[in-house]
DNA sequence: CCGTATCCAACAGGATACTG
DNA sequence: CAGTATCCTGTTGGATACGG
């Protein structure tokens, strides 16, 4: 298995690789993170556990209000996903109007420290990225000036 | 500013949430994890970053070959977008039949790093969603046995 | 209050054909 | 070899209206 050596970075990423993923095969070629990414890449998920993780629980209408721009709809297939998952437990109490209230799961909050973890990179090289988008659409145009 | 506690599980969040995302405002309301999602929780960007991070340098039609099923369009889409943003470098060696080479950067080696450690993670508890999910087709099933 | 149902626009991405 | 260009389909998610 080979390794990677780029600047006096060396990973080793031969044990951790065959783990998450396995692209020599076609059935075996199951990748944890995609499946992962599948369900938390979409669009209000990370939003909804990040504000579940501020406080112990909340209630539908007090995460609609929090999560600006987020529509009900939206809200529901979102907390039904995490909920699915066993990330978020939904508790009802069978009164009227009805009350419900969401909340991290053990398992949620172990996501959302990854979360966190991804968060602070991106917020470490956001600068970074910025800039190379910044520089690549300078070379885009210089060609596209060139080839005028 | 709150503390979350289940389970004995305490992280402060605090600090580090303002960094991470402000919901307070809408236009400070920038969230870093969305937009690094928004790039890599694509179909095919964790898996390119996960190829190229096996071998330092490879061409194009070898990435292809080895990220199963991926269009030619859509290795093209995805390089273009990671070298956008500074992971992905590319080098062109004018000849002819042409040569194309792509590497990680270290930008993009660090963030191979998260997506290992994300990796990680989903392996670890990937059986526990596994279970969660199918405890949760139960129990929408006999809710859906007990409306008949 | 907390949803569900329906409709619809926008976009991601696959198939295919062509090029320097 | 390493792409572009074009077309076309499936999915995501927003708007709106209605229901227990």
């Amino acid at each position: 298995m080979e390794r990677t050596n780029i600047d006096n970075q060396t990973i080793d990423l031969g044990k951790k690789f065959e783990i998450i993923y396995n692209p020599s095969s076609e059935f075996k070629g199951y990748c944890p993170i995609r499946d992962i990414l599948d369900r938390f890449g979409d669009k209000w998920s990370i939003y909804t556990i990040l504000q579940l993780g501020q406080t112990d629980k909340m209630r539908f209408n007090e995460l609609k209000s929090k999560i600006s721009g987020i529509s009900q709809r939206m809200l529901t297939v979102t907390l039904r996903s995490l909920e699915q998952d066993g990330l978020v437990e939904r508790t009802i109490y069978p009164q009227i109007p009805p009350r419900v209230e969401y909340r991290l799961t053990s398992l949620g909050f172990s996501l959302l420290e990854q979360m966190v973890n991804l968060g602070e990179w991106a917020s470490t090289h956001m600068d970074e990225i910025i800039k190379a988008r910044e520089c690549f659409a300078t070379k885009t145009n210089s060609q596209l000036i060139q080839s005028n």
